[in-house]
DNA sequence: TGTGCCGTGATTTTT
DNA sequence: TCACGGCACA
């Protein structure tokens, strides 16, 4: 070691860095250094001689294990940091699964399915059974055999519990057990796992074949497990499997960050690690290097209203900093103009860059609002989450010629390109051949390769174009064994026809195609060119391994670095920014309704906004819009709980909040209100009541009328104060519908009594008030 | 077989 | 609002 890197560290750090046998806890808080401590706890365990083959390292993400791998690099050198197993659960197993494919029934170059994929096969399982896809909707159906895999049910199993069996039928989808088999049947027959398979299957491994998991547990002598509070039960048990002989795993995590149960993560793995390991060791990192006191502070003042908590007391040693400013908005656009003005107010004032900043949201459909305002200003933006670069069509296709001539079983990569680019292939033909390999219980490519045999009501003419394709796709696969991989996918692309398609693109979209295409041929000459290893030969099949593994976070354009970010709060995990802007905090947005229904919901969408406010080092900036738009519809919007939630003492609220917290916030009881119930019994409940009865015809215009406000409010022009009478229902700009109630003085001060459908009675002088009639 | 229009429905998403 | 799928038509 060429420095005393435990200097690095602060006494609890250390312990945890040092104390590496046997099972370790590491409760991490939020900015509490807990990338340092894993990558010092290897660096570590490398120092006292461990060899770094027998180092596990599991996390999330491609980057975080990327970021990881380069400290240490930096710390102990490129060479030994190559030889750990460091990467993400998937990318590990996967690679371990292509070891032991054969026992499980696989081959090595298996394929694997990334969810457009799975979906796909689902949409068409369903279709084949003659289902309504409106009852059995293919991303729900996928979600439940997604969950069921990930706490280990296969689909044997799913058909042989009655309970779940039951279940189905209550949600009325009896036949779910049946589409989940047959899904099952056909990625194995396409030589495929999708992303559930991966770690589904590794457990299979594990447990049918006791000689290899012995193998594995005795390579990996060390254990490490970033972000546990996300694993689910699927990597759980891997992770107890392979730490039962050496007890030497060490996760790290913090329960109050764990916001993706949605995807299965247990939160319970973390809770209960105490009883999996009993004598393990607890470390908890307490301190917070990142962001100020106010901030810590307001943070802990929230998330102490969730019940299910490992005790921890997370402080800073920075300065108080800002108070935390909350933001009224009139509508979603008033909300970004402000906040774009804020942005470069602060750049000025502070000095800040544009990366120093970022909008966190809920949602992602709120990111237009930002983008729209930010574009007005000239502030360069990047919004993420959107769709992943290898999710692009485009991008898709062509991996998809790639993966047909890696392995033809793969059935879905097969039925994506067989007529794209068009080549006089139609619906018509690939139903008679998709059948046929039904009807035998064959691939879609086994047909192909036997076209000419099969008696299927195809002409000659169709035959010869299938013929072609297949000529085509042989070739390409003869080719993948003896070019490398950019020549053999530069071949592809250009024999493909895909290349020829964006020829001479058309429109900036179709441009942007051809960029992503050429992007994708780049990043496969990087793998080529980065290859050192004089035994290795980068074969397009060695590139495709991991390519369903990759998002699009794993590569971040240069130019895009000094922006300001855009993104959904999940995907803002483990990030920090100068300045935080946590917008939408409204009912109904944040929390989400989808997810407020139970304690635990509830629970985890505090932690989501714990984990947003925890991203600000030096201030937070808290937002909401009375009104926005949602699918296209103007709506009411209320201030979020967790604003109230928050201690008031580290906020700085507007002047309005206060006399509104009078009215709306009078107790809990509108607070868990139905959202399928009219607007206006859910705001001020003083006037609600009244509301609803004093106008039967406003009603009736309101729930009738939904689209036709949406139109009017887009472009509004107010009539003109003479033509409004009693009695009519008109439209005011920022409150809405309401009905006249009456007209009273002279011109030029006329005063019309308006009874509005939320805001209830108001007194507008007509000179004043821009009102348009709608009856 | 390809195109264009209309109706529908819509969280979060590390892999 | 926006994206996608289904269906009618060329």
């Amino acid at each position: 070691m060429v420095y005393n890197y435990l200097d690095d560290l602060n006494e609890a750090q250390k312990k945890a860095v040092t104390n590496f046998k046997g099972p370790s806890l590491v409760i991490a808080g939020a900015g509490s250094g807990k990338t340092r401590v894993l990558t010092y706890r290897i660096t570590h365990l490398l120092a006292q001689g461990i060899p770094a083959y027998q180092i596990l390292a599991l996390t999330f993400t491609n980057k975080a294990a990327a970021e990881m791998k380069n400290r240490i690099a930096t710390m102990i050198g490129k060479d030994v940091a190559r030889n750990l197993w460091m990467g993400t659960f998937h990318s590990i197993f996967a690679r371990i699964l292509r070891a032991e494919a054969e026992k499980l029934g696989y081959s090595s170059n298996y394929t694997i399915y990334d969810t457009i994929d799975s979906k796909n096969l689902v949409k068409k399982i369903i279709k084949e059974l003659g289902l309504d896809d409106k009852t059995y909707k293919p991303a729900q159906i996928y979600g439940r055999i997604s969950s069921a895999k990930n706490n280990l049910i296969t689909a044997k199993a799913y058909n042989s519990n009655q309970q779940i069996l039951i279940q189905d039928q209550k949600n009325k989808h009896p036949r779910m057990g049946e589409i989940f088999m047959l899904y099952s049947n056909r990625c194995k027959k396409a030589d495929a796992m999708d992303f559930d398979d991966l770690l589904l299957n590794t457990n299979i491994l594990f447990r049918d074949f006791p000689d290899i998991l012995e193998k594995y547990q005795h390579k990996f002598k060390y254990i490490l497990v970033d972000e546990y509070q996300d694993t689910n039960f699927a990597q759980y048990l891997i992770i107890k499997k392979l730490a039962e002989k050496t007890k030497n795993v060490c996760v790290v995590g913090d329960d109050a960050q764990s916001i993706y149960s949605f995807r299965g993560a247990k939160i319970e793995n973390i809770l209960n690690f105490k009883n999996d390991y009993p004598g393990y060791n607890l470390y908890k990192l307490e301190q917070n290097y990142r962001s100020t006191k106010i901030i810590v502070d307001a943070a802990n003042s929230l998330i102490k209203k969730n019940k299910e908590q490992i005790p921890k007391k997370v402080y800073s040693k920075n300065d108080t900093g800002d108070k935390i400013k909350v933001i009224e908005a009139d509508t979603d656009k008033d909300e970004a103009y402000k906040i774009a003005r804020i942005i470069e107010d602060t750049r000025a004032e502070r000095n800040y860059e544009y990366k120093d900043f970022a909008i966190l949201y809920r949602t992602n459909a709120q990111s237009r609002s930002f983008e729209e305002a930010f574009r007005k200003f000239n502030i360069p933006y990047k919004v993420y989450g959107s769709i992943s670069f290898y999710q692009r069509k485009e991008i898709k296709d062509l991996l998809a010629y790639f993966r047909l001539a890696v392995n033809k079983k793969d059935d879905e990569a097969l039925l994506r390109i067989i007529n794209y680019p068009t080549r006089g292939i139609g619906q018509t033909t690939i139903t008679k051949i998709d059948n046929f390999a039904k009807q035998n219980e064959l691939n879609t490519w086994d047909v192909l390769a036997n076209i000419e045999k099969v008696e299927s009501g195809l002409n000659a003419g169709t035959k010869n174009k299938l013929i072609q394709f297949r000529t085509l796709i042989n070739n390409f696969s003869e080719n993948i064994k003896s070019y490398d991989a950019f020549d053999a996918a530069t071949e592809i692309a250009n024999e493909s026809g895909i290349m020829k398609e964006f020829k001479n693109p058309q429109s900036h979209e179709e441009q942007t195609r051809l960029e992503n295409l050429e992007e994708l041929l780049n990043g496969i000459k990087e793998y080529v060119d980065s290859n050192n290893d004089p035994d290795f030969f980068p074969s397009l099949d060695k590139f495709m391994e991991n390519v369903a593994l990759l998002t699009n976070q794993d590569n971040e354009k240069e130019e895009d670095f000094n922006k300001v970010t855009i993104m959904t709060i999940h995907s803002a995990k483990g990030l920090e920014f100068k300045q935080v802007f946590l917008v939408g905090l409204e009912e109904d947005l944040f929390p989400s309704p989808m997810s407020s229904g139970t304690q635990k919901e509830l629970e985890e969408e505090r932690r989501l906004f714990y984990v947003a406010l925890t991203r600000a080092e030096e201030s937070a900036i808290i937002s909401f819009a009375h009104e926005r738009y949602k699918w296209g519809t103007p709506t009411f919007c209320r201030p979020s709980r967790f604003i109230r939630e928050v201690d008031e003492q580290y906020l700085e609220l507007p002047e309005s909040f206060y006399q509104e917290q009078q009215t709306s916030f009078t107790g809990d009881d509108d607070i868990f209100g139905n959202s399928s119930k009219p607007r206006f019994e859910k705001r001020k409940p003083g006037l609600n009541a009244t509301v609803p009865q004093a106008s039967k015809k406003l009603l009736k215009i309101s729930e009738a009328g939904k689209k036709a406000t949406a139109q009017t409010a887009k472009d509004f022009t107010p009539d003109s104060p003479d033509l409004i009478k009693e009695g009519m229902i008109v439209q005011h700009s920022k409150f809405g519908l309401g009905e006249v109630i009456t007209i009273e003085g002279t011109e030029p001060n006329k005063k019309a009594k308006v009874l509005f459908e939320v805001v209830g009675e108001k007194q507008l002088l007509l000179k004043f008030a821009k009102l348009k009639i709608i009856e």
